[in-house]
DNA sequence: GTCTATATTGAGATAGAC
DNA sequence: GTCTATCTCAATATAGAC
């Protein structure tokens, strides 16, 4: 399999994986940017800076503004439900809830450029996601919204309104990537460490399950 | 006081509320405008556009873009924490934490491009917001946290960590405005009614009022 | 694939008549 | 106070050498 550098085999292996490199970077800059000052705020000069690269390198490896933004928003839905799939009728509510929570609000500790761009996103009205809010989005809630019918009608949560369920845990535990500046401000702290994640987890996870009748 | 339309003294007033009338077609303008493309993404032609008069009298109201964008945040911060004054160590927890849901809740419903507009400031790092959120933002969660911390120590409520408790309110109610467009896509509806809204706090209030240990 | 230089457009801001 | 025409600059995008 593997030859030396300079075989064609590896030579265009090398070429992908440059592409794939710059691109990654281009990213993470993008994201960073977008953020920041939002798409139009964003510039293509500001993008190339933070990775360091020439401009006229982003408009080879993402032929417009647009497309670039495009990519951006499409990496991160790509996993916005994942790790959530064997929520299931059969499930335990609490061991479930608990699952849910933690999950949600360890992609905001990890990912807050994701759930900041989201938001910006669905705030502006969702213009470059229609498709999935409508589709995808719409789907997992309509089938999440099933377990926890089921378990209501199996006497096992207080909850009969399963939507607004999955609302609130979105609200609560995204928020705390979203709102980050208001956030750190709050606890006079410049970043989250990892007793900040504990106490807000500590916070949230027995709020929610007493709300849901649990315990 | 009052004389004919024609006395200087009337001339006066009338120009006075001509300028008065024009500033709040335009700064209502120009929230449209900026929540739903931000603050670059927003032309001073669209929002001339919106308000229905030439892009140069903008300019004349407000001397720049900035100045305009500014006053729009100045509008919306002024009463962000109206209704909430008379919440105190010997207010009823329960009265108190529902008056606190129920009064979110009426802003997010009754004014969503504030909060849109609020949370596109914060997410971008609060650029433009700093000495607010530094200060009396900062000073009104210290004092209602006091409350709060008084009334876990009065052993009236499960919470010993307050500060999270108004995070948490304050993402559950205002959620409704910033991802209106995601909620109501959910609903399968075009717009809140009536229904909705007590929907909402129907499901909200007991939900919070059960996490807190209150009933 | 990388980079400098440049074409082109769009938008903030102003001048100046009414 | 209102409006049209215009100035000016910044930002996307591309051409073309290396």
């Amino acid at each position: 399999m593997s030859v030396s550098k300079t075989t064609p085999a590896n030579a265009t292996r090398t070429h992908q994986e440059i592409r794939a490199e710059n691109e990654r970077v281009i990213l993470k800059a993008a994201e960073t940017a977008f953020v920041a000052n939002g798409f139009k705020g964003a510039t293509m000069q500001q993008i190339a800076d933070l990775a360091g690269m020439p401009k006229a390198n982003i408009h080879y490896y993402f032929k417009s503004k647009k497309k670039l933004y495009n990519a951006v928003l499409t990496s991160i839905i790509n996993d916005w439900n994942a790790g959530l799939e064997d929520i299931t009728e059969n499930s335990d509510p609490k061991v479930s809830i608990e699952k849910f929570v933690r999950t949600k609000l360890n992609s905001a500790f990890e990912h807050p450029n994701h759930h900041k761009l989201f938001a910006m996103e669905v705030i502006n009205g969702a213009p470059n996601i229609q498709q999935f809010m409508s589709a995808e989005m719409n789907d997992w809630a309509q089938q999440k919204s099933k377990v926890i019918k089921s378990w209501h009608d199996q006497g096992k949560i207080a909850i009969d309104d399963p939507l607004q369920l999955l609302i609130l845990i979105w609200s609560t535990t995204q928020r705390y990537a979203e709102f980050e500046t208001e956030i750190l401000n709050l606890f006079g702290k410049s970043d989250f460490d990892d007793n900040d994640k504990q106490r807000v987890a500590d916070f949230l996870v027995p709020f929610i399950l007493r709300g849901c009748g649990i315990n």
